[in-house]
DNA sequence: TACAATTCCTATCGGAAATGTATGAATTGA
DNA sequence: TCAATTCATACATTTCCGATAGGAATTGTA
């Protein structure tokens, strides 16, 4: 039920990797993909993508790249699901309607009541995770293991 | 994100199709598929998993067919999502190492604990859900709009 | 103005996963 | 013995996802 989609893992990390050189100047795509292991001509489509749904922006030509367009602390982890997914399919297909037990339309609005519901449970985690608070997480990590190297 | 499978959408109109004949004898796996409108070879095999794990019992022969293994109340839908996407790929791939930014192990740990939270939260709410509420849920819903038919 | 670096956009491929079909064996009530 | 049914697996088809490809558009710089 829950499946992440390496796309979206790749679009955290590329904007992680834009908020720790927030204010520094474009960084390219190609370095991105180095950095992150991402393979380069996917990784374009995935900035492509974030920049449609307006979490990056870009500069074409030489020394361009790609920048966060607001600062690590207002992107939300949410904001880049939902870009990464989307615009989810209307998915408003309904088969053919049968005889007895479970009237299809009711049936069909009784789950998607239930999916809603799953829905924004995690819309609600995923809402208060932001690239800055990421950031914060990951610096925690590094040094309980082996203080100040990095970044 | 959330990705729900047919099988699972069938597995619970399936089980539900149990639920309201609860107590009155097998119910034979071509008349679910007829009722719910679930390809018939198809629905043998969602059903033979919900048998895998523990969810129906079979009778065989004539005059065969399933019955839901406990009553309504006591089968949540987190049981029967669980039954159907199986044993979960254990997915303990790493890829290859790179040199700066981000240490693939401490992000991926980031990112795990973050799906782990989501995927919880999903939990939560399907263990919250049996049939029985399903049930319940549905008959409101159809009095709202056509009281006294059916069922 | 030429050129090279870079993003932009779409098409396509290949493999994996999901959906659905087929077949025959095993079980069992009548 | 027979017919109805589940059991189990194999196979076919379709859809989705990750990845690659190619060339057009933009722009800084010499």
């Amino acid at each position: 039920m829950l499946k992440v989609p390496l796309k979206v893992t790749y679009a955290i990390f590329a904007t992680l990797d834009l908020a720790l050189r927030y204010g520094e100047g474009p960084v390219q795509a190609r370095t991105i993909a180095r950095r992150q292991t991402i393979p380069p001509r996917f990784i374009e489509q995935v900035l492509y993508a974030l920049k449609q749904g307006g979490i990056v922006d870009s500069i074409r030509g030489p020394q361009g790249g790609y920048v966060l367009r607001q600062p690590p602390s207002e992107v939300s982890l949410a904001a880049i699901v939902e870009t990464m997914n989307g615009q989810a399919e209307p998915d408003t297909r309904e088969a053919g309607t049968n005889g007895n037990a479970l009237r299809p339309l009711h049936r069909e609005a009784l789950l998607s009541r239930l999916w809603d519901r799953v829905y924004q449970a995690e819309r609600e985690i995923l809402s208060s995770v932001t690239l800055q608070s990421l950031i914060e997480q990951y610096t925690e990590l590094e040094q309980q293991r082996a203080p100040m190297y990095h970044i």
